[in-house]
RNA sequence: GCCUCUGUAGCUCAGUUGGUAGAGCAGAGGACUGAAAAUCCUCGUGUCGUUGGUUCGAUUCCGACCGGAGGCA
């Protein structure tokens, strides 16, 4: 591994703000390929509720990290970060740009950091056994079991966040070490790259749910609804991650007939509004990420203008 | 035309035996280290339809009017 600085580009941004249109034609710009960063867009099958971009949107650009895993696995940001910064550091090695271009910020940020992820089965029965005793037990409780051996993670915890409280008795239990160290010891841990990060944003969020809303509507006449009842005929569980994403478990109620197509489509785009604004929330914490924000009409010449000049200031391009 | 019910937060509704009101959803903000399109936390003042009356005091009681739903002619 060289210690000459890895330098890729990002581009960050809620769902529908152009992220897949403005990695392509910056990848035809600056002999670059794309690395999703997409923790839907992996899955086989999924294509028109992730949003997957075509071979034409693709405009002959080589896409990574797409159609990765099928939608019965699990995946995990250990998985991702394995498998994404083979190739980055692939790209990379044949004199290209990586341009890393996703809304999963679990996904950028941990493949960035250089974090590492400690060594042990995902699948093993702990985490079930855990969770047992958690709705046994209660949060409160399991809290207090935690705070005996990691009273940082403890405090830190809400006793309503089943999901992590699990998480740090998991990782204590199968490796002897808290989560807390584990943490503090990653955080330490040199990037992985040196990167530039562009966020893509409407400047009036009204806008961008206009564009949510146009979206979900062309998912709908685009043949969700079929695409949801062949998964549901390979007779993928309902219950496994990949059904989680938004789309497809309001289109399952709906061939279910839990809900009318309408109410499905309308939850749809009501989910994917507070999607956005939760993804809005991680990406505004970096400090860094310069920030371009279109009008009710995005104007993808002068983005690109203005993201060659960044480009530049960082020493690529 | 008459009778009954109804009008409270953006929406659906509680409630105040008269002392100006609170939930869910929506919305806003935040968190996030092997499920992350997941998961979790925080935030509730609004002419209590309008207008008269009774009252120290009315969103609450009474009347009229306006809007909505239903019933009878």
């Amino acid at each position: 591994m060289s210690s000459k600085a890895k330098k890729i580009l990002v581009i960050v941004g809620p769902t529908a703000s152009g992220k897949t249109r403005l990695a392509v034609e910056l990848a035809k710009e600056h002999n670059g390929e794309v690395v999703s960063a997409d923790s839907m867009q992996i899955y086989r099958g999924m294509d028109i509720g992730t949003a997957k971009p075509t071979a034409e949107e693709m405009g002959g650009i080589p896409h990574h990290m797409i159609d990765v895993a099928d939608p019965w696995e699990d995946f995990s940001v250990a998985r991702y970060v394995a498998m994404a910064a083979a190739c980055v550091d692939n790209i990379l090695s044949r004199g290209k740009l990586p341009i890393l271009a996703g809304g999963t910020g679990l996904y950028v940020d941990s493949l960035l950091s250089g974090r590492t992820f400690a060594a042990f089965a995902p699948d093993s029965p702990l985490r079930g056994e855990l969770e047992a005793e958690l709705a046994q037990r209660g949060g409160e409780a399991m809290l207090e079991e935690l705070s005996k051996v990691d009273p940082e993670s403890a405090q830190r915890l809400h006793p309503n966040d089943h999901k992590r409280i699990v998480r740090a008795l998991e990782v204590y239990r199968s490796t002897g070490k808290t989560i807390s160290e584990h943490n503090r010891e990653t955080r330490a841990l040199p990037p992985r790259y040196e990167a530039v990060t562009i966020g893509l944003n409407f400047r009036d969020r009204g806008d961008l749910w206009a564009r949510i809303d146009q979206r979900v509507d062309q998912m709908a006449a685009a043949g969700l609804e079929g695409e949801v009842r062949s998964l549901l005929a390979s007779g993928l569980p309902r219950t496994c991650t990949a059904m989680q994403a938004i789309g497809y478990k309001e289109f399952v109620a709906a061939v279910e007939g839990e809900l009318s197509w309408r109410e499905a489509e309308e939850l749809v785009k009501l989910r994917s509004r507070q999607y956005a604004k939760r993804q809005l929330t991680w990406f505004k914490r970096n400090r860094d990420t310069h920030w371009l924000l279109w009008d009710r009409n995005p104007d993808f010449g002068n983005t690109r203008r203005r993201s060659t000049e960044i480009l530049r200031e960082f020493g690529l391009g």
